[in-house]
DNA sequence: AAATCTTATAAAAACGTTTACGATTTTCCA
DNA sequence: TGGAAAATCGTAAACGTTTTTATAAGATTT
């Protein structure tokens, strides 16, 4: 089996190339004879049409990309999935790429994708400044942020919020008579760590808890960074520490483990949980839970909509979190 | 920033079509002058290549295609980010295709990818037979199994053998006591199932412990499946349960979490670890451990060479999972 | 039987590149 | 200064599709 062209099918069949294309496309009427000698060719030979010149002739790629901060990262895996999921249905393929969280690579990914590679794209950004993907971006592409929104409003955003539920439970670790509570933070650059850190301070304010130099630790949200922030807040005798996100929550509980502290008594802990998270469930833990798989379905539709209909307003979709504290049934 | 192409650039460089083709790519001398005129036509369009025009003209797609079970299983993204890695380095972006394990989804995907999409093709592979794939591959497709052996010889493998780690396993929870060994196996049609399932009976039988009706158990390694085989399991008074993948391991953990069974003290656990898995290190368990990292990055470099050099002779490459007793240092 | 309309087909242009081929200019040396 | 060699460049063909335009055949109407 290797590779033939239309003019093989056609010569064949017996038909011309133009007769060929509209039987495979559905694209005029093609009598019924004519019709199945096509078919009969394209199965005897194998043929598939080349994707490539397809697309360069029409312009439609059929090519969805997505560009991610880290895909062994399990909150970004379950959100690919998903994507993947309500993307493939309507026929169309998934492109990710991994950025590292590096922004150099998260521009050279952009700069290779937007020539001509995809009909829409998904970027989970990690710059510092949405202005500068605007400047990469061509103005007629449909893009979508993910996990990331767009202060001046050009793009679609599909977010989710975790202000309400950090909030909500910062002050119940105070309620359950915490007082020094350390914080680890993510990368400083990013808006979700602005606005969860923000969350973390207004709390710790409205319950009027000190906040002590050296409570704010910051991670970078790759393996293992979180670790040496929980030393930090321990040397600090901290009671109760904040981690505000999933990959880093992993982290803390390594280091509990791993330094002989029982959850829940010799400290407690605020973590995120993306996902069916086993060890929430199991461990006295207090958790902000993310609705993961809704915002991949979301992102994927909104990606959809927007290539289907370019002129449609700008949309911004917004999640909420949920907090539950350390002896409610789990149930997520 | 819209989409100009090459005439637009030589209109404005003064220059012809080719003069900017060849200062893009240096394939041949092109004087100083020219050069910058071009480059500074470039910059102020904005231009870059349509990637779709230069597929389809030199065949060159620089794509590898990737297709996996399921993506948002932490053993396939860690084997996934591994690749990427290695790929991009040499200017290669990575689709990927889930399968959901479904054969249906996968022979879908073979199909699409096949018709000039990739350069190359990775293929972890959920078919029960390897000949449906070898049907619909192209001849000169560069094609390397993640996973999977192709029992003919005829595509690159690079797989990852636990046979030895899990006999050994078994016999060690032979040796520290237990009689009533269940075993949790993966889905029968694959390779790996029949792989590790082997070894565990080998095991008992080598240790002339009896094999009762119903100590093996099949999930279907996606999320939960193992969870109703440990119910079965402890049903029949086992002692202690192998399970054959990292997924189901997390599976059979919060089973013994949720039912109040204290690991090593009420049930002792044999579980494959696929990646830095937290809860391996600091629960007394005994692991089989994966080097997941090291497939990918092997995965990678094989079809980038195989790329390379079509014709070079078939290469299985074959790692070996290591087998860690539950309190022994996990340092992996 | 001529004229019109419908249907089916073929031929050819176009998409944006790369590249083979040929042409022109420049350089260099006798 | 004449001419050969080297350097530079432009034209046009090609890649495999889709799609427009034109044509031929068959069916229907006048």
């Amino acid at each position: 089996m290797s590779k033939y062209n239309m003019r093989d099918v056609a010569k064949l069949a017996g038909v011309s190339i133009a007769t060929v294309s509209h039987t495979i496309n559905n694209t005029r009427s093609v009598s019924e004879r004519s019709k199945s000698k096509v078919l009969t060719a394209i199965d005897q030979l194998g043929y598939s049409p080349d994707v490539f010149a397809r697309g360069m002739r029409t312009g439609k790629k059929n090519i969805i990309g997505f560009i991610v901060p880290d895909i062994s990262n399990k909150y970004f895996a379950t959100i690919i999935e998903r994507v993947e999921d309500v993307i493939s249905d309507k026929g169309y393929i998934l492109t990710i790429l991994n950025t590292k969280e590096d922004p150099a690579r998260e521009i050279e990914h952009v700069r290779y994708l937007v020539s001509g590679v995809v009909d829409g794209l998904l970027i989970a950004s990690t710059l510092e400044d949405i202005g500068d993907l605007r400047a990469m971006l061509p103005d007629g592409l449909p893009v979508v942020l993910v996990d990331r929104k767009d202060e001046s409003a050009r793009y679609d955003s599909v977010v989710v919020s975790n202000y309400q539920a950090l909030y909500q439970g910062v002050r119940r670790l105070v309620k359950d008579g915490h007082r020094r509570i350390g914080y680890v933070a993510g990368m400083p650059r990013l808006s979700t760590t602005k606005e969860r850190l923000g969350a973390y301070v207004q709390a710790m304010k409205d319950c009027s808890v000190p906040l002590e130099e050296g409570f704010v630790q910051y991670g970078n949200s790759m393996q293992e960074s979180a670790y040496s922030c929980m030393g930090e807040l321990m040397g600090k005798n901290c009671t109760a520490i904040a981690v505000s996100n999933g990959q880093m929550s992993l982290d803390a509980f390594e280091y509990a483990c791993a330094n002989g502290l029982e959850i829940g008594r010799d400290v407690d802990l605020l973590c995120f949980s993306d996902f069916d998270n086993t060890l929430v469930k199991y461990f006295p833990m207090y958790v902000v839970s993310q609705p993961v798989k809704d915002l991949g379905y979301l992102a994927g539709k909104q990606i959809l909509a927007r290539i289907e209909n370019e002129s449609a307003p700008v949309r911004e979709v917004l999640l909420c979190g949920a907090f539950f504290s350390k002896n409610d049934p789990k149930e997520f």
